[in-house]
Parts: C-alpha cells; structure tokens; sequence
DNA sequence: GATGAATGAGACTTCATTCAT
DNA sequence: AATGAATGAAGTCTCATTCAT
C-alpha cells in the first residue's frame, strides 16, 4: 500500500514559505531551516523535496511569473479595444486591488538581485523577461507603434523600476502612482 | 610623533573593494575577509575602520550617489537649454561612455534589494531617491510639466528599471536603448 | 520511522562538559568548540542542542543546583533530631566525601562571577539562593532561633565563602576547616 | 630635556579605569582598548605603561588590598577595647558608609573567580588571605579566642561570602545585613 | 515520505598585542 | 611618552546539506 504522493502540495508549501520570508529578509535571510519552519515542516523535509537552496528559489521565479500571467488573462478577457488590452498588461504588473501581491514585489526585487550573480537565476530571469515582452509588444504594435521593441522595454523598465521604488523607497514615492504614470507613458511613447 | 591618521583612505580602498566584490558576487556574498583581501589589508583591519559590514555598505551609498552627482553636474556644465539640462540628468544616469561604471550599477541594484530588508539601508536609499528627486522636478518644470513630482518618479522609476534589466537580463534587452529611450519618454510624457 | 530523539542525553553531555572546563578555566575560557570537544562531539552540534553559551551556563547553574539538593536529601534521611537537620545542611555543602565535588565547587565561583553582570544568570543565582534560604530557615527556627532570616543569610555567606578561599586560596587556608566551623559558628548564632 | 615622568600617575589612571569596567563586566568584559578609553588614553599607550593585560589587574588587587588596610587603620587608632578592634577589622571589609567602595566589591568577586585560573591572579590573592588573617588573628586572641586560625578563617569566608552574596544575588538578600551579623557571629565563636 | 540529529565550513566580530611614526 | 594603525588568532554563531532511523 504505497503511501499517497504529496510532492506537488510539498513543494507548493515550501515555495511559498519561501515567499513570505523573502520578501522580509531576502533570500539569504531565509535559511532553509527557517523555511521549513513557516511552511510547517520538518528541517530535513526540505531537502527530500528539492535538490537545494536554488531550486527552490526557481520555482519560485515559476510561481510568480504564473500568478502575472493569470493576473493577465483576468484582465484580457474584458479589455475590447487595442488600447485597452495595453493597459491591462500595465495594470496586471501595477494596479493595487485585491489581486495585488505585495510580497510577490518585495521577492521580485530580491529575485532581480540574485539573478545578477546565480547563472541559472538570471537564466529564469531572462526567460520571464522575454516571455513578458513577447506578449507586450504586439499589443503595442495594434495601438499604432511601429518600433515596438524598444518601446516594449522602456515599459517593462518602468514597470521593474516602479517595483523597486515601493519595495526599496517605499516613503519617498506616492503610493499608486504607477499605473497611470505608465499608462500616460505608454500612449506618450506611442504618439512620439 | 604620532602615526599620521590614513583612516579616510583606508576607508576609500574598503568602499572600493566592496564595490568590485558586490557586483559581482551581493553583499551576502562579499565576505568581510574577501573585502579585507580585495582591499589588500589584514583581516582585522577592516573592523579597525568600520563598526560592522552594514556600514561599509552605508558608505558604498553614499560613495555611488557622489560619483552619480558628479557626473550629473560635468554634463550640467555644458547644458544650454533647458530639455538640455533634462537630457543631462537622463544620460548621467543611463549614457554609456568613459565615465559609465557597470559595477557601480550591479552594485545599486543589490542595494536595492538591501534596503528592502535593512532599516539603515533603505534610508540611505530613500535619501539618495529624494535628493535625486529634487533635482530633477526644477529641471522638469522649465521645460513646461505641468505637475513634476510624477512625471519624475517616473522617470526615475525608468531609469531604476532600466538599471535592474541591464543587470539581471543583460541579454534579453537590447544595448544601449535606455537613454533615447528615456529621452523619448520624457517629451512623450511632458506633452501629453 | 522518524529518529529518536536523544536532546535530553546530549543537553547533559554538553553542560557536564561546561562543568569540567569551567572548573579550570572559567566561563569564557571555555569555548564553545572546547566544550563540544571535551563532550565528544561535533563543533556544529553544540548549538543545535543550546541555543546559546549562555543557555549551557544556565543549564549548569540547574544542574548543580539539584545535585546540592540531592545530597541534602540524603543526609535528611537520617537525620534525628532538629540539630541535626542543621547539620545535614551544612553538610551537604561544605562536607568532603564521596560526593563532594571540587569541580562544582570551583564553577559556583565562577558563576557567581557571572551572576554580577549577566542577568539571566544573576535571576538563576538569586533563585538557588533562596530556596537554599527557604530550606534552612525552618531549621534554624526548630533549633530555637527567634529571627531565622539573617541568620540563614549569615551561614549562607560562612559557605559560599568558604566555597571562595578553598577555591581560589587554597594554600593559604586549612582544609577541611569549613564544615566544623559552620556548625560551631550556626551553634554560637543561635545562642546569642 | 628629557620629558618628566609620569608613568606612576598614568598607571593609577588604567588601573582605575580597570575597577570602573570589571566591576560591571568582569575581566574578560573589560578590553584592553575599553581601558585606555575609560582612562582617557590612547589604546597604545597602556601596553606602554603594562606588560599585558594580566599585570593591570595584579596592579588593581594589589590597590584594592591597600585600600582596604587604609580603612582598617583609620578605624583601628578609635579603637579602644579588644572587641573593638575586632569591630574594627569587620567593620572595615563590610560596613557602608562614605569609604564603602561597592566597585570594589564587585571587582574582588570577579578576582576571586580569576584566582581559581592564573596562577599569578591566585597567589596575589592568596597573599591578600594571609596577609588580612595575620591582621585579624591577634586580634582574636585578645579577645579571648583560644583557637584563633580557624576562627579568623572562618570570619574571613563569611566577609567574602558577604560580598558574593551583595554583589551577585543583592535582591535575594537583605541589605546591610553583613556587619552586625558577622560582629554577632564572631561573638558567638569565642563564647563557644 | 518523514523526522530530527549531525556535520563542518564559514560568517561576522572582538581583541591582546605589536609597530611605525 | 604618546599616538593610532596594523596584525592575526580566536570567539560565537549560522547554515546548507547529509544521514540514520
């Protein structure tokens, strides 16, 4: 009688015990130790279910890019003009409602930090950059830009930036302003 | 006859060695004795000149935002108009040239995630954003915004993003697109 | 088939390996890693068992305590009448024997040391000294004494004295002298 | 023209500063730099005027002994009868008023704890035993006392048991308690 | 799958002592 | 005498990872 697999729900604790500490005391803040503690679990579990420290903080990188990307789609699905459809990615990544995900900001930027020197972080990084431009830019291409690249990643530079801004600098910025300052920015660039 | 005082240049090679280190490798991972090393001092030494590893961070701060001053106020010097003078904020913090400094840009994105967790940090970092914050509005309202404050967090957001992705996702960006990129976005956003 | 847990085994270990090396070295000449070592294990383990020196310490301070009431338990058995009991008391503390313990000695000195300017440990050592002080006095009121408390207190200080000089002077004082003085000196109190 | 001496004055100055400092940390509490600045010295400058670290505090027990004689004396020519110079000697090691020296007390308990591991800390102290037993035996024997040796040693361990218990557990135990206990008890000695 | 002990390297920091000036 | 930098060993504690059960 082989006993029931949990892998899946395991490591779904253990990343998001991962989230939550991160996004206090960065990544080398959160011992694994600790990790299984918040997730519930015993210190030597951890270790059975991922291979070490990074992979976790991989899966990690996975789990937010997922939870952008659904955020997305909700917004999509009731976005009906062109410029409507822009704004919904813009909003996905900034609007403040019930979906917003501080602590998913906080591990960004702290993922964004470790990808400058882990090999395989950066590539996660990279490959959700990408991603995220690959959807971005024919949105722009349908409200009238004719480069769209470059314009694609001055947004998404906004965006990285508006997230270090509240996570870092969190008083010396307006709260909120960063969806409509992109949005404005957007159609800016696009008329320019 | 006294031993003639050298901590301020002491002091300098430390902040220095943190610099090499912590692009390289973050904070968490420029152990003392490896700054120590770097700087080409004994192990001890390092404690001699600074109380603990937070305040060499604290005055790699400041040492980054001095260097960013100064590069901002050679181009200043030569700034006629007044989109010159916005253009001269922008490319202080973005151009490429002789005087670009990768390093220090890794480095500013590993402070950032710094101060997301380090009190001390994150007013050093708060204090180096208003500062350059009240630089840029004056510039910003003598080229006609109407309301500077956002328009400038904007762009600071921009250029702290653009930080970020030249960083963590070197090769999923193109070369080089910030400052036109930035200059774009701010005609963009002053007109609309 | 989880491992049996052996904390308690292990605790012992490290605060019996304390107790050696305090004897001769004193509390900070007893390294962490020196006290792993003289109890057999690895450098690591020792924290794992206490969270910090200070907690070994406290631990000592218990575990010497219940061995001094232990051997004031013993000698209660059979003890007649109330003079006796007196005895015991004195006895228990001051009396070379079998169970006598130099070393433990010599820790209480140390710890007493301690006590002065770390106050978890002064809180530890102002408990044992008053139920040592709990205990005696109902003796001393059987042997007559009108007002036990200062009484109690001043043969306290006669033992923990002598705990002083047979450790830290012990050429300069006659041994075995602590145990008969005491009594003559508890008998002389209650007379006057 | 050579420079006038004032090294006996600069060590009286760290000595000093070492009975400030290990009254409320102790000695390993104490550091070296901490001595020099509680002096008022440069760090250098005290391994000028000592060897090390361990003959400051040869030098400070020794001051502490002398201190100690000097309020004896003073008490002992107003002394008339026997007894009251028996009163006069407990008196001086533990009655409190302008000359009682709590600092010192608390030194001599963290002396005492040093004694029972460096040799040379040990027989200083030792010396400082004998040297106060030969004061107070005469002055037994006048009083009547036939067995003096054991008796003085015993007065001896109830003073530094005093101290212990003042210094380490003062909440535990009444204050003031010490002199006429100790005046009592030494009554009840001789009587017996 | 799960538990909790075990390992050993390495981190930051403190410090007595020495030395150049 | 005096100053303050320099040295290097050692201390406490943390931690990723492994292992026995």
């Amino acid at each position: 009688m082989p006993r029931p697999r949990n892998t899946e729900a395991r490591r779904d604790q253990i990343v998001d015990a991962l989230r939550r500490l991160m996004a206090q005391r960065g990544f080398d803040g959160a011992s694994v130790a600790s990790i299984g503690r918040e997730a519930g679990l015993a210190p030597g579990l951890v270790h059975y279910h991922f291979d070490n420290k990074e992979e976790i903080l991989l899966a990690l990188v996975a789990a937010i890019e997922a939870t952008m990307q659904a955020r997305f789609d909700r917004r999509l699905a009731t976005a009906e003009t062109p410029w409507n459809r822009v704004d919904a990615w813009i909003d996905a990544h900034l609007a403040r409602g019930d979906d917003a995900d501080p602590a998913a900001v906080a591990c960004w930027v702290a993922i964004g930090a470790e990808a400058v020197r882990k090999p395989a972080v950066q590539a996660a990084y990279e490959s959700a950059v990408r991603r995220d431009l690959a959807v971005l830019e024919p949105l722009l291409s349908h409200v009238g830009a004719r480069d769209p690249t470059p314009l694609a990643v001055t947004l998404l530079a906004a965006v990285e930036g508006a997230y270090r801004l509240a996570a870092a600098a969190p008083s010396a910025i307006p709260g909120g302003f960063a969806a409509p300052a992109v949005r404005a920015m957007a159609r800016g660039l696009v008329a320019s």
